[in-house]
DNA sequence: GTCTATAAGGTGATAGAC
DNA sequence: GTCTATCACCTTATAGAC
């Protein structure tokens, strides 16, 4: 999406997606962006006019990606016993090297809700064909019945929760080592997976 | 916890926590504190001295709050069985008439993660009467295995996400109904505890 | 396009009267 | 304890030279 930028331009982006998701829209200050990107400030305003402005280009690309990985996964055509494996452990992965989108996402969400409904009506989550796959299985009987989108959600929150908790199960579970939170996460796919099936085949 | 504290005091630290929870530190005007209080501005500075330090006082006991809160109902005397429904029920509740406090927590220990650890050693999680009732009922064989831990996570998960990410579950699964959400988040609760004993048992 | 200098406005914090 | 007035600083944003 980046190819008609200059490089400054892209230079920009880049830190500036890097400072607001880490602190998000109040806690950034345009000089950290500037340093980030290693250029001048008033290049910051040449380039996008505004904070506001700047912030809002980080904003739809980041909440674009991530929706847009969601459907990359829940949309593809396999068959559910080899696609629920691979959701949780393409999603994971996603979500290990950016730890910080979700909750910059929510967030600035809370604060400014409007923004999301086009971006997720384009996505239009209801067309994946995930939804379609479950209540074919579940007519079929091949699975319990469940509705499709309490089960997106199961599978959602089993997946996104764990790395957004991190400080509180660090703190509380992990003694305070890093080490062993990952290990936890780790271990924790293939864990989901198999609770995630007994629930529901 | 407000016993000893004058009127006015309690005024600023629920006006306080109200606007925290919503903006952020960042996002956080002492002006809009003081006008949410109706107050006069200098007050807070009387009475708290800094921003920062009244933020601190706010935390500290949302943290303890939303933490204490899991305590209660993971570690009380009572079979499991009857035990997880009760802990959805519960948390569900609690969430959702304060659905701001967890991203607020998350948000605020992205940022400043060494508060946490002295508030979570005292709470001692891996204490709780819950991680000792799965260990048992593993070992008779009435449980398919699961680290307790890993179960506790999930129950988490499972209760806490739908909350956090309403404006994308609005807006991608419930054409943006309030109501719509209300109902999924209501009809959740009966779901997940199936989901949970169908994984489990 | 990129820089320096500076304006314009806002925010946390304090002094001092009552 | 509570108020008004004000300071000192910081931050966004712009003007203008190169």
């Amino acid at each position: 999406m980046n190819e008609q930028k200059t490089e400054t331009e892209q230079q920009i982006l880049k830190a500036a997606k890097q400072v607001f998701t880490r602190k998000g829209f109040g806690g950034t200050r345009m000089q950290e962006i500037a340093n980030e990107a290693k250029i001048n400030k008033s290049l910051l305003h040449y380039y996008f006019r505004s904070k506001q402005l700047l912030f809002e280009a980080i904003f739809k690309d980041t909440l674009f990606e991530f929706v847009g990985k969601i459907k990359l996964i829940f949309n593809s055509e396999e068959e559910l016993i080899t696609k629920i494996p691979k959701i949780v452990h393409t999603y994971s992965d996603y979500l290990q090297k950016n730890p910080y989108i979700v909750i910059f996402i929510l967030r600035e969400l809370q604060a400014e809700p409007k923004i999301i409904l086009k971006i997720v009506e384009m996505i239009n989550i209801k067309s994946f064909h995930f939804f379609e796959q479950i209540n074919q299985e579940v007519e079929k009987g091949k699975m319990k019945p469940i509705k499709p989108e309490h089960l997106f959600i199961n599978i959602l929150s089993l997946t996104i929760f764990p790395v957004i908790a991190k400080p509180i199960i660090m703190a509380g579970l992990m003694q305070g080592s890093n080490e062993l939170y990952n290990q936890f996460l780790e271990e924790r796919k293939e864990i989901v997976i198999n609770f995630i099936f007994s629930a529901i085949y």
